[in-house]
DNA sequence: GATGTAATATTACATCTGTAGTCGTTTTGT
DNA sequence: ACAAAACGACTACAGATGTAATATTACATC
């Protein structure tokens, strides 16, 4: 029941996608591997991860008077909430409706359609594997 | 160049397709539309409804000294950038990771599938048809 | 144990959003 | 004609976020 969806912004995201690389990581370590995209001071990073953390998405470890991030929702996990919520805000939960705007919007190239196709084919032959 | 990337928030969206399906609409009726789901002062939709006019979202005329709303884009417009906006910060811009993501994650019933084949290969047909 | 140093904690502030009250003016019902 | 209803404008305020400066604290070292 712990389980509030965790809409990520850009910067939260961007810090979580550090540490779902590291595994964990330092907020100074951090700074550094969003720079030079982000040149941001450290304490702001600091702050955005206490904010995460006051809300459970990470946690930390204090390591030699440093505390170590750790991420406590899963890569997969955040985007699956994501996904979620904009399937439901923009089309209604349907995610066969987010496919069809994917691909009537022109936002797919032939190749993209291939790999879906190559992508579904693959993911049918599984399910029937375990079967 | 006035095209900045409109991305709307829960309440903005709901008064957004309240606007696509009617065409136009006074804050009041908007108001009334969106209830009971969302039971918002009158007050409360006028003032969203003006920021989202200083930002180029949707326009007014007045008429009968009452203003009424018309949307500025359209609802595809907003689906394209809010889509486009999540898949660059979820998947690097790779739209077919996104669909991958779908079919991964569960989120994909078997008539999702077929849905989404058919569609495929709707739009292959539609595609050389047009050749 | 005083000090320099590094890291965290606290405080700050602007902007955006949700939410709505109030004020003033205009329209309208009787 | 006057009171009441409508409606837009303005003001308000709390919470989230981006951003960071400053304050405090804990250590290591001499």
């Amino acid at each position: 029941m712990t389980n509030e969806i965790p809409v990520l912004t850009d910067l939260q995201l961007a810090i979580m996608k550090v540490l779902w690389e590291r595994g964990r990581a330092t907020a100074a370590e951090i700074t550094e591997s969003l720079r030079p995209e982000r040149d941001l001071a450290q304490t702001t990073v600091a702050t955005v991860l206490s904010r995460l953390e006051k809300r459970g998405i990470v946690g930390h470890e204090t390591r030699a008077r440093q505390f170590v991030y750790v991420a406590h929702i899963t890569q997969p996990e955040a985007e699956r909430s994501m996904v979620a919520e904009l399937t439901d805000r923009l089309f209604d939960g349907d995610p066969a409706a987010l496919v069809s705007h994917l691909i009537t919007a022109r936002q797919f190239s032939r190749t993209d359609l291939a790999r879906v196709k190559a992508m579904i084919a693959e993911h049918e032959s599984a399910k029937e594997k375990q079967r």
